[in-house]
Parts: structure tokens; C-alpha cells; sequence
RNA sequence: GGAGGGGUGGGUGAGUGGUUAAAGCCACCAGACUGUAAAUCUGGCGUCCGGAAGGGCUUCGCAGGUUCGAAUCCUGCCCCCUCCA
């Protein structure tokens, strides 16, 4: 590990360049890696929403990556403003969180966050800590320290108000609660999307008027999803969660857009910047298959959430069933014992079961609607124990399954018919 | 206190008595194609029965009502928003 103070030049250009968005101010920042001093390095979460993905994860990795040279992470559980809700849209306020709630949020964010974030050189620490115990005088000196034109310098206040759309009092107080934060642990650098610079720079104007010295706010670009579009968000469902399972992690990073590939590679893997340049430019002039780094991309990804196992495994399972359209080796199963016992199975010696009985009970389709709208437009197969697949019409979903038989349903999803 | 706007399918958002299971867009699913679960194109997209044709049922904030017929009209209620004061 790295002591404070002697960052080389090439990890300081990496801190600064790689994954990042603005830092203001850049010059400071740079005087304090060098100084060297331990940095307080905070970060904040809402434990409203505990779910990590590749979004958060540009983030972390910065984190993660000055934590190596030494410094403190400070991660502030927001559990006061979790309940008014960053006034990122047109949310309003949020229903109040039980303290359970809230502990079993940052449970799982706590559980998802070490997964990049090293634990052992990071404290975490409630807002309730310093909110628990302030009052209403508390209050009015904190709020009577910033004006509603101060405020409106945000864009999204700007635009809502223009647009004559409600902006709930609370939601004001929240820059405010989330600057005292920084106050509350005297953070050195504040860490956010671009979205948050407002946020971070009230807190770095706050600790100013406080007496302290005011943080430096490093904003991270905002990851752009797998729809190629729109930033990376759960609401948006264009998202990969730190928790996916391998084959689907790998999955949806093959399904990220071509011209998001590079971007992923900066902001979420260690490949150097060098050679980034040179598979930037062979796909340029078309001297690479997007597809090839894609994979390479994915395989990377997974390989940090889990480990190279798991990420060898996902992309034989992803060449072998996607790229081949084969059958993959691990398969779901469903025996007839239990459809037998639920009333599923049926026929002359009661070992038959409905196609489409089997896709419902195997979770293949929402409901029977949707097994023939499915059936109709030919995205069901039958194959048998010998091999031989055929697909299934929508006239033949009848009693034609038996123990052994294996169904694919689309290019993907498969269910096999077990005895017992 | 006064005036006005609004609550529609996963999201957005049309629709102001029947041809509306409800436009368009997004998301999603499938198919084709392919260089990948990219892109593009095509189709589908409440649910139940039926092989199909077709037929039920449920849905437009909630509860009633008018009507042959209502998301659309009326009454009451709940909720949200804006402006003026």
C-alpha cells in the first residue's frame, strides 16, 4: 500500500483523467494528493434505494482506487435524506422509511459497495449521528445561511420552476442536510455524478462559512445504459446490478450499445488508456469486430464481481447459447413428480404434460395469453432425449411432453421435463 | 379565501357517448437478418376458454347514477398541481 504523499505521476494522471468528469477544484486537489496528507474522502447513499449497478460503480472504482493510495473512505448512510428523496425528477416526497427499513437498505448497499470499495480502510457512518440531535434552531441557522436565488442556480429547480412544476420545501433542504454532511466529518473531496456538483458545492460553500476547508468536488461522468441512450438507471431498466449473476452480467454488457464500448472500458476496467486508443482506432477503420472487445469488455466486468471462473463460464455460456443458438449445460428443470402433484401432468398414463402448462408452471411466461402469443409466433421447440428438435404450433400444445423432453423457449430460455 | 388544471394500460401520453382492450412513443417479448442479447426490419404486447373461428371476463382515481351503450355525461368522495390573495 502506498503512503499519502507519494503518488507517482502516472497514478496521479490515472486519479484525475481516467473516469472523470469535472473536479473543482483541480488545482487543490492535486496540492492535497501530494500534500500528504490522509484525504477524507466522502461518499454518500440514500438508503432508499440499496441497489448498486455499473452506474455506481465508476464511482467506487475511483474510491477504490485512492483508497490505494492511502486514503480513508468516509461513507455517509443518508438516512434523514433518504426520506425526502434527491430532487433529481419530478418525485415528490418520499414515504418515510422504518428504522428497519433503513437497516436492512444499507445492509445490502454495504454488502454490494465492499464488493469494489475496500472495507478496511473505510468507516461508515449514520447521518442520524448529527441529525438525531438537531433542532429547530439548528435548523434555521443552517437554512438562513443560503437564499432561494442561491438555489435556483440549480438547473432542475431553474427548469421546474419555470416550468410552474411543484418543488416541495424539503426538497430545498436537501443540498443543505447533504452539505452538512460534509461538515459533520470535515470530508477533504466529496464524490459524485455530475449530477450532484449543486450538492457538492453547497457542502464545499458551507464548510467555508464554517470555518473549515471547504472539499473538493470530484464528479464522475454518468454511465450511459445498455440501451445505449439514457444514463444508466434501475428506473430505466437499462441497468447491470453488481449482484447480477454472471451469465447475465456478462449478458447484458454484450448487449451494451457499439458505441458505449469505450466508454465502459475507461470508466469500468483497468486496460491502459494506450491500448483503449488502439482498439478505439481498429474500430474505427473497421479493422476489429465490435463484438470481439465486447467480449473482452464483459469477461472483464464479470470477471471483478466474481472471479475468472465464473467469468469463463459466462462466456462459453454466452457463445455456446447465443452465438451458436445451442443448448446450454445447465438447465432448469421441472419433474413430473411435482407437476404430477399439482395437477399439471396428465394424459392416458398421467405422464403427459401441456406445453404450455409446463412453460407457466417453469415461469417461461407470465400467462397463458402470452404461451400462445408465444407458440403463434414460433418460439417454441421441443427437443426429445435422442436429440431430434421440433418446433411446437400452437395446434400441438396438448399433451405431447414427457420425462426427458426439453423446451426452448426462444433463443434463451430452456426448461427439461424430469422423471421422479 | 378565490380561480383554474389534472388523476388513463409497466412508463410517457392521446382520447371527451358507440367503429376503443383504448392512438403514438418508450420499455418488454418473438421472428428475420447479423458482426453480439449491438444496429436495422417485421410482428406481438389485459386476461380466460377454444385447434381455430369465435366467445367470456376485467381495465381508464373511488362509489353511485343517466343511457340501448360511458374512459368519455351527471352526483358525491379521495388525491395531486398551478395561479391570484
Amino acid at each position: 500500500m502506498t503512503s499519502p504523499g507519494r503518488i507517482s505521476a502516472e497514478d496521479l494522471e490515472s486519479v484525475i483523467n481516467r473516469g472523470v468528469s469535472e473536479i473543482i477544484s483541480r488545482e487543490e486537489f492535486v496540492r492535497l494528493l501530494r500534500s500528504g496528507k490522509k484525504l477524507r474522502l466522502k461518499m454518500g447513499f440514500d438508503p432508499s434505494r440499496p441497489d448498486i449497478h455499473l452506474g455506481h460503480v465508476v464511482g467506487l472504482r475511483k474510491l477504490r482506487q485512492l483508497q490505494d493510495l492511502g486514503h480513508q473512505v468516509i461513507l455517509i448512510v443518508g438516512d434523514w435524506t433518504a426520506q425526502i428523496g434527491d430532487p433529481s425528477g419530478q418525485s415528490a416526497t418520499r414515504t418515510m422509511l422504518t428504522h428497519e427499513q433503513v437497516l436492512e437498505n444499507a445492509e445490502s448497499y454495504l454488502r454490494q459497495f465492499f464488493k469494489v470499495v475496500d472495507q478496511s480502510r473505510a468507516e461508515v457512518i449514520y447521518q442520524s449521528e448529527w441529525f438525531g440531535k438537531f433542532g429547530l434552531a439548528d435548523i434555521l441557522e443552517l437554512t438562513g445561511r443560503f437564499t432561494v436565488a442561491q438555489f435556483m442556480q440549480r438547473a432542475d429547480f431553474a427548469q421546474r420552476f419555470a416550468d410552474q412544476k411543484p418543488i416541495a420545501i424539503t426538497e430545498l433542504l436537501y443540498p443543505l442536510l447533504q452539505a452538512y454532511d460534509s461538515v459533520a466529518i470535515e470530508a477533504d473531496v466529496e464524490f459524485g455524478g455530475t449530477d450532484q456538483m449543486f450538492n457538492l458545492l453547497v457542502g464545499r460553500e458551507l464548510q467555508g462559512m464554517m470555518g473549515q476547508t471547504p472539499q473538493q468536488c470530484f464528479l464522475m461522468p454518468i454511465l450511459v445504459g445498455t440501451d445505449g441512450v439514457q444514463k444508466m438507471s434501475k428506473s430505466l431498466e437499462n441497468y447491470v446490478a453488481v449482484d447480477e449473476p454472471p451469465n447475465d452480467m456478462y449478458g447484458k454488457l454484450m448487449s451494451v450499445s457499439d458505441d458505449q464500448i469505450m466508454s465502459y472500458f475507461e470508466y469500468l476496467t483497468d486496460v491502459p488508456m494506450e491500448e483503449l486508443a488502439g482498439i478505439t482506432n481498429d474500430l474505427k477503420n473497421n479493422a476489429l469486430n465490435p463484438m470481439e472487445p465486447k467480449k473482452r469488455l464483459a469477461w472483464d466486468v464479470t470477471n471483478q464481481f466474481h472471479d475468472r471462473d465464473a467469468a469463463d463460464a459466462a462466456q462459453a455460456h454466452f457463445e455456446r447459447v447465443v452465438q451458436r443458438r445451442d443448448v446450454p449445460t445447465d438447465i432448469p428443470e421441472m419433474s413430473l413428480s411435482e407437476l404430477r402433484s399439482r395437477g399439471i401432468a396428465g394424459g392416458p398414463d398421467g405422464n403427459d404434460v401441456r406445453v404450455d402448462d409446463l412453460m407457466l408452471a417453469a415461469g417461461l411466461a407470465p400467462s397463458k395469453a402470452q404461451v400462445k402469443r408465444l407458440l403463434a409466433q414460433g418460439a417454441v421447440e421441443r427437443m426429445s432425449q435422442s436429440g431430434d428438435s421440433q418446433p411446437v404450433s400452437a395446434a400441438d400444445a396438448g399433451y405431447l411432453l414427457q420425462s426427458g423432453d426439453l423446451l426452448r423457449v426462444g433463443k434463451r430460455r430452456f426448461v427439461r421435463l424430469t422423471d421422479s
